[in-house]
DNA sequence: TATGAATGAGTCTTCATTCAT
DNA sequence: CATGAATGAAGACTCATTCAT
């Protein structure tokens, strides 16, 4: 996988409290990338301590178990990326400009933690019980944006909140997650500055145009 | 990843006629199963064949290879997946009644295999060289579309048609790929015929939308 | 542990049906010697295959796991045990005939398998779920000799037979379990084919005395 | 067993009055409850730490290691017994009722500390050199009870005090050393008052048995 | 006086793979 | 055609022990 941005960066999403033993970052931040790079079971105790520069046994003595270590990397994932969701909100506007706020946000977190949406989506792929994990986070932003749309969206049927959540979502996500088979179609890098601009453009074009159809659907049901 | 053909293989790779083994049909079906259901790493070739009512030695007899055996596994996924398309796109009518009878392809062919997505998930994650095996089915799909809605959609810019293949392919499989984490939204099961049938119908609301805000722009472009 | 007779002589207990994978039975008498000598943790299955001059993978292929070894190696002494005990009940004479021919055998017994009481003893010291195994093997036995000496011993008490098995067993087991710290005492070697006369005489001498008070208190209960 | 005790120690591993640190008590209870529980090998130091509510490395500070750790256990169970047989021998009586006397401590002894039982049958059963710290407590018992008997008993043969030791001790230990094995025979608890009580009285009635039948072996050896 | 951090050696176990039969 | 037996390498994890502070 490669990193068009800094490769030896400290992921915002793994900053912690500086009285953190050293050692322990230093195991998080391997783990977090080879657990991205080949998944869970792709990823040997023996290859995170090498890369931490520490012993297997300092793994252990630090996390208790390869597991744990992986619910903690999870987790940072999801702490930092609800601390987003929730500047983000704060935070005024229409609900379409709400809207185009929160795109942005995700968008450009996926941009610096790119190689986190591929352990989620390892994460989902196997049916391990660290999915119920990623569920307590998505939830709660969803249930938040159905607030925030309340009256400008339906409540049921195929434009409600649901379907519109997963769609633009999918629409973010794809674009990082596939990356790899989409290189030929996008001529041209995918991950600089203007490609990134361009797909950020389309995204809230995607919103307008959506926010355009629902317009239309009100006006045709009010007739 | 080099295909080293074992020399008492009994049946080359890619035929796969009524013929076959038994043994070599089951092995396929089994490991299909498991490596979707647990990713490449976490299934052994033991597994397997416990599964496939063989020996873990029948398994390596017949594939060769761990490797090998998912490597065809893989292919006939994107095998089918080719041919449905095929058909799909030979029928007629205009871009907008093409890209809904795609989305509805896709989005059936996904409800009959949504395992296989998990597969092809889990590939992209971690980085390993079967993308490539990905990205042969992905590009010529895409370049078919372009064709198809040429004139009709920009040729560059947001709204362009690599943008558009990528947002409708995300709004697809994220339903499928992130369900796990989507039941508590949307209430009830999200596998059920109502479910996909509501599910089938954003999505051409999606493509509508879409087309509309193309058109207006246009429009706007035209003035 | 030092052993006053042969040491690689296969042990009676571990005879099984000659068709058995060689390399099993090497394994599995490795394995008795070194969980008699140093118990169950004690034991290393690394130190297992070096012994029996296999790979610690094979200990696996044949056994499953460890546990699972330590437990057909006990299987095998009890196994040995029962036969043992149905021949020598199959005779005739009195009670106290029959008694002095079991504490014939089992003494026998464990002159040649010494070792496996040490086993036995070490997993009834510590707490593990392999003393029910164990107790199937007991309990039979003191429940045919309940019915042998029906009549000639009281049901209840404490001359009851009960309280007999516990002391007679007791006095047999103690001279082997014992040994090291006894030596002293003995002078001489304990295992010398006199030292185990005499200690066979002095079961008899016992059998006899418990028999001879048993009349003496039916007597006095007479009266 | 080497006892290169540490510079540092805090206290004489002889000496425990009751200035004794307290988490040096406290460690060394904890541990005797896991070493008659588990074994040596079994019982790990983070346990002990834990179940003593001590970091690890305090037992270090306190016991240098864990060998010398186990050797103070064992030492405090031989201390305590060398104790009570002591206070035993100091009555009056004939050499019966000096039996009987010891017969009764050591019993009592054991209903109290039957965990220890298992601790020394668990030492018994490994060839570790810990036995002999066992010898050096049973060889003083026998030789004391040789001088009491003497010329009650024989000197020499199947019925002399090496062997009735043997038996009696035997008797003793079987009871609680297999319990776990003998809890079908003997119906309701063994550790029940009435049940030691009725076991005590067997062992009393065997003492009588024994002295018995030397009394009638004196009278016809007098013949 | 006490301990948090660290570790090298070892634990049991699983793995994909080979090969004689 | 198929497999039982075997294995070297690697897997996660535990252990008693040390040491700077």
């Amino acid at each position: 996988m490669q990193m068009t941005k800094s490769e030896s960066a400290p992921a915002p999403a793994s900053a912690r409290p500086s009285s953190e033993a050293p050692a322990r970052a230093k195991i998080r931040e391997a783990a977090a990338g080879l657990f991205c790079a080949t998944g869970y079971e792709g990823t040997s105790v023996a290859t995170i301590a090498g890369q931490a520069g520490v012993t297997k046994a300092a793994v252990f003595y630090h996390y208790g178990s390869k597991e744990q270590l992986f619910d903690e990397v999870l987790d940072g994932y999801y702490e930092r990326q609800r601390e987003l969701f929730t500047e983000a909100v704060a935070g005024e506007g229409d609900p379409r400009a709400r809207m185009h706020r929160v795109v942005d946000v995700y968008f450009r977190y996926l941009v610096d933690n790119r190689r986190y949406l591929m352990l989620v989506i390892s994460v989902l792929a196997s049916d391990s019980p660290h999915s119920e994990n990623i569920q307590k986070s998505v939830t709660p932003l969803v249930e938040w944006l159905r607030q925030e749309v309340a009256g400008a969206v339906p409540e049921e049927g195929p434009s409600s909140i649901e379907h519109l959540y997963v769609t633009v979502a999918g629409a973010i996500n794809h674009y990082f997650s596939h990356a790899r088979t989409l290189e030929d179609i996008f001529r041209g890098p995918m991950m600089s500055e203007e490609a990134l601009a361009e797909r950020a453009a389309h995204l809230h074009w995607l919103v307008d145009a959506i926010f355009a159809r629902i317009a239309t659907d009100a006006d045709a049901n009010a007739k």
